[in-house]
DNA sequence: CAATCGTCCTGCGGGC
DNA sequence: TGCCCGCAGGACGATT
């Protein structure tokens, strides 16, 4: 499911593609990612915006299928194909994106340390995993990432924000930014459909520690890897070394 | 008021 | 082999 480093990977891929060309007459200038979201800028202000959900795809020059939603073509003849399995994904033209992108908290790679101690300070009894979760709390994270990120800090998901140390906060943080930018650069997680704008698959499968690794031992203490459910969603976590 | 639950949707995998 | 059921999940609205 794309989650910011494949959003963003899908932005980088595109920008090279589309930015100069035209769509229904108005021209591209920019392709910008905000939390989940991809945004297509036109020279007159105007936006497309779309969130890609679980299954969503965009991919350049792709071929049509049958769960392609729609195809925007460009005025030379390239064409952006959306597709979508589960059609939680959706797009739509906005004459400004300045509201929607007013609604998150801030990018999750642009935080540093002491905005994220401050914005923690907000939510002291939260459960850490659902917080990063939260896109009004910190934009860009989702259940991949979370689960990975919280391995790597040896922190559990179920931890209320109160009870963390300001070491483990810092390592949080430190992973953040270290595993979202390592994932980038390998072109996002094709754990399910996700696919990068050039239709390939990411690689960033193989670096996956804990999540959908239920009942396998942890690669780093051998320890039991256990899956939960926290508010109605799965989370996964080394049951020795993650505390 | 914050946390949880139901909802949207389809493909897939487990169980029999 | 085939069918049924449950599960997966981002985000929003409703509910507790």
């Amino acid at each position: 499911m794309p989650e910011l480093p494949e959003v963003e990977t899908i932005r980088r891929q595109l920008r090279g593609k589309i930015v100069g060309k035209k769509l229904d007459g108005k021209k591209i200038v920019g392709v910008r990612r905000r939390a989940k979201i991809l945004i297509i800028d036109f020279s007159d202000g105007s936006s497309l915006i779309f969130h890609l959900k679980l299954t969503g795809q965009l991919i350049f020059d792709g071929e049509p299928s049958r769960h392609t939603r729609h195809v925007f073509k460009f005025s030379d003849g390239s064409q952006l194909v959306f597709n979508d399995v589960r059609k939680f994904g959706w797009w739509k033209y906005v004459k400004s994106s300045k509201d929607i992108e007013k609604t998150f908290g801030p990018e999750a790679l642009e935080i540093d340390l002491k905005g994220f101690k401050d914005i923690l300070e907000k939510r002291p009894n939260a459960k850490i995993k659902p917080l990063l979760m939260d896109q009004k709390f910190i934009a860009g994270i989702g259940n991949i990432y979370s689960d990975e990120i919280l391995f790597a800090a040896k922190v559990q998901p179920l931890r209320r924000v109160k009870t963390l140390t300001p070491e483990e906060i810092k390592v949080i943080w430190l992973n953040i930014g270290k595993i979202l930018k390592l994932a980038i650069k390998n072109r996002g997680t094709s754990e399910n459909t996700y696919l990068d704008a050039m239709g390939k698959k990411g690689d960033y499968l193989k670096y996956l520690k804990v999540y959908r690794k239920e009942g396998q031992k942890c690669p780093r203490c051998g320890g039991m890897v256990k899956r939960i459910k926290i508010g109605g969603r799965s989370a996964h976590f080394c049951l020795k070394c993650q505390r």
